[in-house]
DNA sequence: TGCCTTTTCGCATACGCAATCAGTATACAA
DNA sequence: TTGTATACTGATTGCGTATGCGAAAAGGCA
């Protein structure tokens, strides 16, 4: 058997069956306010429907240089924040007529492989998302004009388009949160080692905590996972440290180590501890897990590198620019005011 | 500013840099076997790397008919299940030398335009996930012969392609484990209504019931998600119902489920009650979520749909064909045996 | 050296579309 | 009737790649 049984129709072939220039067909497609005359028009419209005609966008795309598709290579796919960024990606390149390809680039060393079939792919743009990359890979990816945008991730200098959470800052409000409500020992349960993201909210929860007098902060290891929470739940106990303020640079982690305080100690939050969360993502039951959390603002976010995008598509300029959005504390019930 | 600051090298441009013909770069390009001089071979390497040159997989699908694009249409992005099987398909075509387009088919209306969206990019095939969608439209799509496989649905007929769980098989499973263990009572939480799913799942369920002498079981209005299980608890509850054994068919309902008993009754489970969930998808906390489950091969499934996905792309047969898999019950601690 | 086989390479064309340009038909005014 | 402007249509070309065919070059053998 053939490998296609049943051969597509083209414009050629619509335009032979009706009786005009392959040409008219195409204006009657691509809707471009170019004139066809009413009735050549019906009749065209009627022999395509009949004969199943459906313009190639791949051969548009060739003809157009613009193939209006989307590189969106993802990482993380276990962590429910990207998900749905993700979720929201799709669902708003869509309604800007853009398509997305997906990369699920499950570990680094594939990130350039990726990158380079995307290109291959004559994609219009690409966004990383969650990827901890090598900065000169996408350099030279510039060189071929094809905007890249880091989501939720900076890189160093600033080479690269960017559409990111002010992380610093986000660190800091959650330590002036803390201190503010009379939080003096404070636990940090680190995120993905080598990440921007937790490196940011690292420095600026340690440098805002040390302006306000407290220096000396416990650091217990982690990357992001519930299941690191609630690990680092564990150690923490173990250390039998005195303690009354942890954050976690991300919710997943938070909900792991209320997990194990509530499943493990007869702790409770936030009567001896208090616990500050990081994301913002949906949580299913609040009143299970009344999260106290630094929200992203992630909807906004996403538009943005959308809306980003295909500015920059439409009229690319080579200068990297960087969009910062802040968030803020959603208050739930994780955290008392011990003063 | 023009649109592109740079333009892309194409192969005729290595040719005429590299003092050869455009088919002779082709054809060290795509390794089909065919010939090239070593030093030629070499030359037109170095030049092309030196040129950033990268062939155009567009120009390529146009010229070949193959565009070794999988159409993905997904919906649900809330059910963890899902998200697993979409994590799933993109590193196994990725491996096979596919690339996926992605489709959040957000609501129903919208299938029959991403469907056709696809077709114009020329995909090679699409799989569908978790759409309840009008067989119409799917049987119309064969006729551009173009492979499409339903995944974890069957539609009437079974007139198109499709891998999918043994539903009924599993709520039989699921009636026979809970009375043979001494459960009388039986109550079952429904899936999303008109899904196939859901309905097959419970036909299942209390047919087999029925034939082991249990025939009126209370039935509870749901749609898969965690909060209908939450309602649907509550309102099992609020009916006071006696009750020895509950059946929810996606374990996101047995979940919130769960959470609703804890949280505001007394009850707990396996003691009062028996609680059996289905699909397996992966649980953060085991410990926590103790739950007895029936198990979908997830991962073998997906990869039976890779595989007859490329099957059908490369030898194309119009006769549907349906894989149906047997999954099996996962103990772990939400059902006690009552005899 | 001449002839034949094999390897290697270039020419020309096709894929399906859009755009440019040139050409026809129609309308209206002179 | 002719000229001009306008509405419409068609032939042709190019986008970047793959490939059949034939030509040329290389190599083998007498």
């Amino acid at each position: 058997m053939a490998k296609k049984s049943v051969k597509r129709a083209s414009s050629k072939d619509v335009a032979r069956e009706a009786g005009v220039s392959q040409s008219t067909v195409s204006r009657v497609f691509n809707n471009s306010g170019i004139p066809v005359s009413e009735d050549k028009r019906q009749l065209i419209l009627e022999t395509a429907a009949r004969m199943g005609y459906r313009p190639s966008l791949i051969a548009r795309s060739l003809n157009q240089q613009r193939t209006h598709i989307i590189g969106l290579l993802v990482k993380n796919f276990s962590n429910i924040f990207y998900i749905e960024a993700l979720r929201l990606f799709s669902l708003m390149f869509q309604k800007q007529g853009y398509t997305i390809m997906l990369f699920n680039t499950q570990d680094d060393g594939r990130i350039e492989e990726d990158l380079v079939k995307a290109l291959e792919y004559q994609v219009d743009g690409v966004v990383l998302t969650s990827a901890t990359l090598d900065s000169s890979i996408v350099t030279q990816y510039k060189d071929f004009g094809v905007p890249v945008i880091l989501f939720n991730r900076l890189n160093e200098g600033k080479a690269v388009n960017a559409v990111c959470c002010d992380n610093v800052a986000g660190g800091e409000a959650v330590a002036r949160y803390l201190i503010e409500r009379g939080h003096r020992n404070l636990v940090y349960i680190a995120g993905e080692e080598g990440s921007s993201t937790n490196r940011d909210r690292q420095n600026g929860f340690i440098r805002q905590s040390g302006e306000m007098g407290i220096s000396d902060i416990r650091i217990i290891d982690g990357d992001f996972s519930y299941q690191s929470g609630y690990r680092a739940a564990e150690q923490l106990i173990a250390q039998c440290t005195s303690f009354d303020g942890v954050f976690c640079p991300s919710d997943s982690m938070a909900i792991g180590f209320m997990d194990y305080i509530s499943m493990h100690t007869q702790l409770s939050i936030p009567e001896d501890f208090s616990l500050v969360g990081f994301d913002g993502a949906p949580i299913q039951n609040e009143e299970l897990y009344p999260l106290t959390t630094y929200e992203q603002p992630l909807q906004r976010m996403v538009e943005k590198t959308v809306q980003f995008m295909i500015d920059t598509i439409e009229n690319y300029t080579p200068e990297p620019v960087s969009y910062l959005f802040n968030g803020s504390i959603l208050e739930r019930g994780t955290v008392r005011d011990r003063r």
